[in-house]
DNA sequence: TCTGGGGTCCTAGGACCC
DNA sequence: TCTGGGGTCCTAGGACCC
């Protein structure tokens, strides 16, 4: 039997989660920002009917407002469209054995087996996308195809609210006319060197050999483009379900000058990633410091420590060395950002063996999650004093 | 109109060891 | 004493995606 993959997409997720929650959006150019007052907001998600004025994710709130002065600008609730998520993949769950999450707005679904409960895969799909819709309120866009690549491109042709097959045997056909950046992994920067090459589509990437892609585009990336361009799946090193970087990030509605006024916010940002490598149950050994300067140039400072941990203090004792190289460049700063990478699921915390202090330790640092989550952060101070 | 926040994966140069 | 080569780790940066 064929494989059959079916991708489903989200049509303008966020926004679409508060048009069905509040029927008075419902028809309106509804734009979910980041920020709303502060001209340092962005779009998150805007309505299919606010992205006829030409506003999509990522434009700034000011241009927002210029192109489409009727706008409705909400602020996101993030929190909110994890938990619609995931009550779209519990009803995924019917149509297939297997839902693999691929972004909060997106999956797939292995529907080979399935196809004969439903008469046909056009009757699966049209279920599907009518069940979102009438029970959560949601458009999506489904494609089906016989590899994961091709069923994302399916639904890129047709996006919003549609449904798009591609039928075995029919791939070359589908593929060769499509313009390069139709595959996903093709962003403007390869676009831009295949254009040079006097390339469009993706029918013209062919005429190209697997050596001379590797040349173009290195041993890794040029064999990825060969596959992609045929439609062919690439194995994915790393699991999905499991985190490789945990990160947090805020820039400010003004550039700082003083690091001082800094230094809490990168603590704040730290205490978060912790936090939630402890929920997580995993740990961490290393730690970035990202800055992005008033000039926008932006630079990461890091530290590999000799044991992962999942301790604030631990990461604390290193800060002062990588904020000592951030202050070298005599800038006013935009954002900052703290990451904690080469993750490991925590030894510590699932062990029947720990030791006593380190277990003193998991149990004050739960209780001072606890009271994070009641009251915000900055207990830090209570999980040192306990310690020594 | 000045440009968010959360991720994934890959590259490249230098240090260091054998 | 001088030399090469391979392997691994560390650090910084970049392309891309939602």
């Amino acid at each position: 039997m064929e494989t059959r993959i079916l991708h489903v997409d989200m049509d303008a997720f966020f926004a679409s989660v508060e048009q069905a929650e509040h029927a008075e959006f419902l028809g309106k150019p509804l734009v979910v920002v980041t920020k709303v007052d502060s001209p340092r907001g962005v779009v998150s998600s805007a309505s299919y009917e606010a992205r006829k004025y030409g506003i999509s994710a990522g434009i700034p709130v000011g241009e927002v407002r210029r192109k489409c002065p009727h706008a409705i600008l909400i602020p996101g609730d993030y929190e909110k469209y994890i938990r619609v998520s995931e009550q779209v993949v519990k009803r995924l769950q019917h149509f297939a054995p297997e839902v693999i999450v691929a972004s909060i707005d997106e999956a797939f679904l292995d529907i080979t087996g399935c196809i004969h409960l439903w008469g046909s895969e056009e009757r699966l799909a049209l279920q599907l996308k009518d069940i979102m819709r009438k029970e959560m309120g949601l458009p999506c866009t489904v494609g089906i195809a016989s590899t994961y690549i091709l069923s994302k491109m399916a639904v890129k042709q047709a996006k919003p609210d549609g449904y798009v097959s591609i039928p075995s045997g029919r791939e070359l056909a589908f593929l060769s006319p499509l313009h390069v950046r139709s595959i996903p992994g093709v962003g403007p920067k390869t676009e831009q060197i295949f254009h040079s090459l006097g390339i469009y589509t993706i029918g013209q990437i062919w005429q190209l050999s697997l050596e001379e892609l590797e040349k173009i585009f290195g041993l890794i990336y040029g064999f990825h483009i060969y596959q992609w361009s045929r439609g062919h799946d690439v194995e994915r090193w790393g699991r999905l379900d499991i985190p490789r970087v945990i990160s947090r990030e805020i820039t400010f509605n003004n550039d700082f000058i003083y690091w001082e006024d800094i230094v809490p916010q990168i603590v704040k940002l730290l205490e978060a990633c912790t936090y939630e490598l402890r929920q997580k149950g995993m740990e961490a050994r290393r730690i970035v410091l990202k800055v992005r300067y008033a000039d926008f140039v932006t630079k990461t400072f890091s530290y590999s420590l000799t044991q992962p941990t999942f301790l604030d203090k631990d990461f604390i004792s290193v800060l002062p060395f990588l904020i000592e190289k951030a202050k070298a460049r005599k800038y006013q700063v935009r954002l900052v950002g703290v990451i904690v990478s080469e993750l490991r699921v925590s030894i510590k915390q699932n062990s029947l063996f720990c030791f006593s202090k380190e277990e003193k330790m998991c149990r004050v640092l739960k209780c001072v999650d606890f009271l994070r989550e009641r009251y915000g952060f900055s207990f830090i101070h209570w999980a040192f004093a306990i310690d020594t």
